[in-house]
DNA sequence: ACAAAAGTGTTGAGAGTACACCCATGC
DNA sequence: GCATGGGTGTACTCTCAACACTTTTGT
């Protein structure tokens, strides 16, 4: 970045961020997609996302981006992967910093603006074709996911504060697309220390109620990860 | 990215490409740093880097950059991390991608035209003061190589074709920053299948021979390591 | 009493860790 | 024969995976 280019000839980019916000909702995982006014792809379902700002950091107008469509106290945000492919925007030249965030559905509500732009969930298995290279962003974004459930505490931000550890094995197993032996998940969560039972329990159903847990140490949390965690 | 910006001012921004290239020289970690001769910074050590061309994806400037520098058949290439503060370099708006490389010292030769440029090694642990924000991203690779050295086979990058498990231990130690026992070492290397003993010994210096090993199965690797190795 | 989810322990296999001595070679 | 690095095995601990029954509640 030193130098100018090669071969002397270098371009101006749009720099743009995407995000790829998942959710569980009713067992399933599920991505956030708007619907496009203009052209190109004009009608068809991409990821959230925008340019980047004169006077903001990429990851800011990530988080923005977030904040424009999403009214949720804290977000989970990670830098996912840059896509820079020559052609990837028929319009040209634009380059794009995939981020991927989580949250949990029960605070989540659209807002008003948003609602307008016409945004909907879609299950992960089933999304519609999408525009640009944002299928490939969202597997990508799958996979990091898939990938860093199982070595970090990702999953609990898609739970309310307080959960049980049967909601927290459902979430694993629905990213994980697997089931999970109930004894050995509930032994390994609560040996890792960053559980801290609470005295409540779920309101009474039809069958026993469960404890509620909630999240301890966010310290450790914030240093563990790599991702941007931020209240707004 | 699908739609123009929140406030309808956006802006052009330069992608730049920056890269960390590792090597092993005289048991200690080292990276390659270039003199600049432009201002900003004019004197001071940066990474090697450059703009992504009009044409070009941003992985493939990366690899030019590496190209233009070394001679070296096949590079570990991997994306790092994007860094886009607004005022990150002076000359405003320069958005860079930074990935991180490993090459093997014995088959590294600097270019003609890039030691006219003042390229040198420096150690990880004395480096100069560097240009612009790239302390910071020699840091982040530094982590990344730390931690995907555990769970991947990056760390056979930095060896020649052929070498011996007291080679490959070292890389590991240095990378790692502590010493490791040979035994379990060498254990755990050949039970995971993915070292072939070659027929050839050490040339017999004034101890006795080692055996030299190569890394198989370069398919797995492929499939393992989400970098990017391509031979040119 | 029954349906439905909550909650709870043990065993075996494999991986990681700690640890010390003999071997082949050149000089 | 000695200096130098090459090469080898065992015992303990810990983690992970497999596996089934009892408890609490509402109806």
């Amino acid at each position: 970045m030193a130098i100018p280019s090669h071969n002397g000839r270098f371009s101006a980019y749009i720099a743009a961020v995407d995000v790829v916000l998942f959710t569980i909702q009713g067992g399933t995982l599920k991505v956030l997609l708007v619907k496009r006014h203009q052209p190109p792809y004009r009608g068809a379902w991409a990821l959230p996302g925008g340019m980047v700002g004169e006077e903001e950091s990429v990851d800011k107008a990530a988080l923005r981006e977030l904040q424009e469509k999403t009214n949720v106290d804290h977000i989970y945000l990670e830098q996912l992967y840059t896509f820079g492919e020559p052609h990837r925007d028929p319009r040209g030249r634009v380059i794009t910093v995939a981020y991927y965030a989580l949250v949990n559905w029960q605070q989540f509500r659209l807002t008003a603006r948003h609602r307008a732009a016409e945004a909907n969930w879609f299950a992960v298995k089933r999304l519609p074709a999408l525009a640009f290279d944002h299928a490939r962003i969202v597997e990508y974004a799958l996979e990091r996911l898939r990938s860093k459930i199982n070595y970090t505490t990702v999953g609990f931000q898609l739970l309310p504060r307080q959960f049980t550890l049967t909601e927290l094995q459902r979430s694993y197993e629905v990213i994980l697309g697997q089931g999970l032996d109930k004894r050995n998940f509930r032994r390994k969560m609560l040996q890792l220390g960053i559980l801290k039972g609470t005295r409540d329990f779920t309101a009474t159903g039809r069958q026993r109620p469960a404890r509620l847990y909630t999240f301890a140490e966010p310290k450790v949390v914030k240093l563990q990860e790599k991702g941007i965690i931020v209240p707004f």
